[in-house]
DNA sequence: TTGGATGCAAAAGATTTGCATCGGC
DNA sequence: GCCGATGCAAATCTTTTGCATCCAA
């Protein structure tokens, strides 16, 4: 996985002529060793912490790259923080956050995909994504509650 | 309608033993007179424009109140904007946003809304909200390219 | 060699906050 | 008169950009 994601990119790069560099190929390690969620913050301070210094304005950069070339995906659950998740080899999905926790949970239901073509359709529209989250309370926060 | 929006304000501050003064009238009675999204930034221009100075704080600070009664809501379809819409007897939708010409339209769908509570419990939600927002090409910017 | 990449610091935006003053109730 | 509300400016916070320097190809 990792290591076909970083071929995926380095093919990206090469495809728009840009530069495989060792920031850019840290910020990618680092990236799709997680599974979840990471800001470009939490990215940024994971490579400091993993003594790998660069520049924010570099991992910003790079998570753009990435989600251009399709490796990334941005997910926005509160106000004024963009997260980011790797996308790789992974369906389509959509999230349950619980506003408590922070937990998310990721689903895909193929009936309401299909909802939402026809609705769009309807109106004229012609789909390229869609972004889908569903905010609640999960069971462990109720318990606790 | 907006009479009955003034009201349910007025009672709300009353409720919270909030103070009814002439900025939050002024901001309510633009907001509400419009029906589609608006920034904060867009009431703060309309109030200046008709001759209504206040401070672009007031108008954060205000839009923070509706939306915790409940008369405005919050949607976020581009990174770092938040828009604000009238809530009014209207019922929950969701949105569909064109992205080259950002027209939104609202649409509901029962299905959909029910099989988001299926969902949600099977994983052990109980959901407070969601939001949902299709993005695509409307109709007429297809035409166009 | 050369054009893209980087790092830093400054800039840009949106939203919030501190504080002195103002004004409902 | 009291306590919340306001306005302004300063502060925050995230993300972007300008620019001199650096480096992969």
């Amino acid at each position: 996985m990792t290591a076909k994601t970083r071929k995926s990119f380095i093919d990206y790069l090469k495809l728009k002529n840009l530069k495989n560099t060792s920031q850019r190929q840290a910020i990618v390690e680092i990236f799709c060793a997680g599974r979840g969620h990471v800001t470009a913050e939490d990215l940024h301070r994971k490579l400091s912490q993993g003594g790998r210094r660069v520049g924010a304005a570099t991992v910003y950069r790079t998570l753009k790259l990435l989600c251009e070339c399709g490796l990334a995906k941005e997910a926005r659950f509160k106000e004024g923080v963009t997260m980011f998740e790797p996308d790789v080899e992974k369906a389509h999905h959509d999230h349950l956050v619980c506003t408590t926790c922070g937990r998310t949970v990721e689903f895909y239901n193929d009936t309401i995909e299909k909802l939402q073509e026809t609705i769009a359709r309807r109106h004229g529209f012609t789909i390229t994504t869609h972004r889908m989250n569903l905010f609640g309370v999960c069971r462990d926060c109720r318990a606790k509650a």
